[in-house]
DNA sequence: GACCCACTGACGAACGTCCGTTAGTCTGTG
DNA sequence: CACAGACTAACGGACGTTCGTCAGTGGGTC
């Protein structure tokens, strides 16, 4: 497990008496758990036992808290959608002219790619493995995520003419691009998240804006 | 089956005569139908059954024709890997300058992205899956991939003076920018691999070498 | 032309293993 | 005492793979 899972070993570990209100509540556990492990292997190549394995759990204890394995992906899917949404939106409020909102909102998903790599990867590789009735939402969520980004970029095309050959391509092509920083990016890494973030932000600016 | 894959039935069709010589070999079809099956549900997510099913033969045909699963996957990730390599090569060979060469090669890897978007998914996305022996070359031709467009990048920056905050970071971004075209392009689609290449190409020359 | 024989590629049946999930029980905490 | 949350044990089913078998094809020899 390259990233940072541990096998919990503990034979006479029954919650003793619960200590440390610091120790995360097991459901918790078991979303981050299984966040890895499906980032790692996929949600197929995870099964449930070896969930609870890293847990420190028995595989049935795992149905206390949810109600079945696609539910922790849901549960992860759908909280990060949420999460980048609202984030994406507060991104574009906090700045006035069309390039202001472009650097804020490409600024705002590197830095979310990056700190939140594991779950950003899992909520967009793993969406086949949701079933249907949920995925629905997820997709819905995602869709809204992508227009605030096309209204950005159709916005300075109209009203500041930006070098934008095909809004929808481009906007597909930032947001891809910014995505993939999680892929390499490492919180003891060279470079801040923050740092990273001004990069991709220039990028962007540059790509479309110009110099 | 979203993309093109239709189960075939034929109760009586043992190769009948062997008549044409178009249809194409068992082991082709099933490197075809298991690329199609990655790539929609993942590699874990797929099984041998229905690999089969979709290739009208039984399960243990396959085995006719690849050693095992895993086989099949490493067969189209480094088959994908070795084109996408020596294509690049002819791309960069074939312009003398840092930018005739960094639009040769962004033109090539979205061309290629685009019209190859199932296999190039499948490598990139179901590496984790692929056996430990077999992962190391696959890795090791990606890795010489990327310092293709490196390179590149890294003499544009030394002798042409190019915007490159930092050369691994830009690197990837074009780099990831140019994959992800085959999420969305379809062959039937508005922009041609060419058109769509090209809008790339000078996305890229924006972004790095100025307006 | 008739025979032989190696080869290819299909088949049905079965293997041991692992899967997600459930039922029922026990135990420590409030 | 009630309950949350852990446990043990087990379920049916799907998995990848192996096996023995057999029809059809093609080349070499008489």
């Amino acid at each position: 497990m390259a990233v940072g899972l541990r096998l919990v070993d503990r034979p006479q570990n029954r919650m003793l008496h619960t200590n440390s209100p610091a120790e995360p509540a097991t459901a918790i556990r078991i979303r981050d758990v299984a966040t890895e492990l499906f980032y790692e292997k996929g949600y197929h190549g995870t099964s449930m036992r070896e969930i609870a394995a890293y847990v420190g759990i028995k595989p049935a204890s795992l149905y206390n808290h949810f109600a079945s394995k696609h539910d922790i992906l849901y549960e992860i899917a759908f909280g990060t959608m949420q999460e980048m949404f609202t984030g994406a939106q507060a991104a574009i409020a906090s700045a006035a002219s069309p390039e202001g909102q472009l650097r804020r909102l490409v600024e705002f998903h590197v830095r979310y790619s990056a700190t939140n790599r594991l779950r950003a990867k899992v909520a967009d590789d793993q969406l086949h493995a949701i079933a249907d009735e949920q995925k629905g939402s997820v997709l819905d969520l995602r869709d809204r995520y992508e227009s605030l980004f096309r209204d950005v970029l159709r916005r300075g095309a109209d009203e500041c003419g930006w070098h934008i050959d095909d809004v929808p391509v481009v906007t597909f092509a930032i947001a891809t691009m910014a995505s993939a920083v999680g892929v390499w990016y490492r919180d003891d890494g060279r470079l801040s998240a923050d740092a990273i973030a001004s990069i991709y932000g220039d990028l962007a600016i540059r790509a479309v804006v110009g110099t």
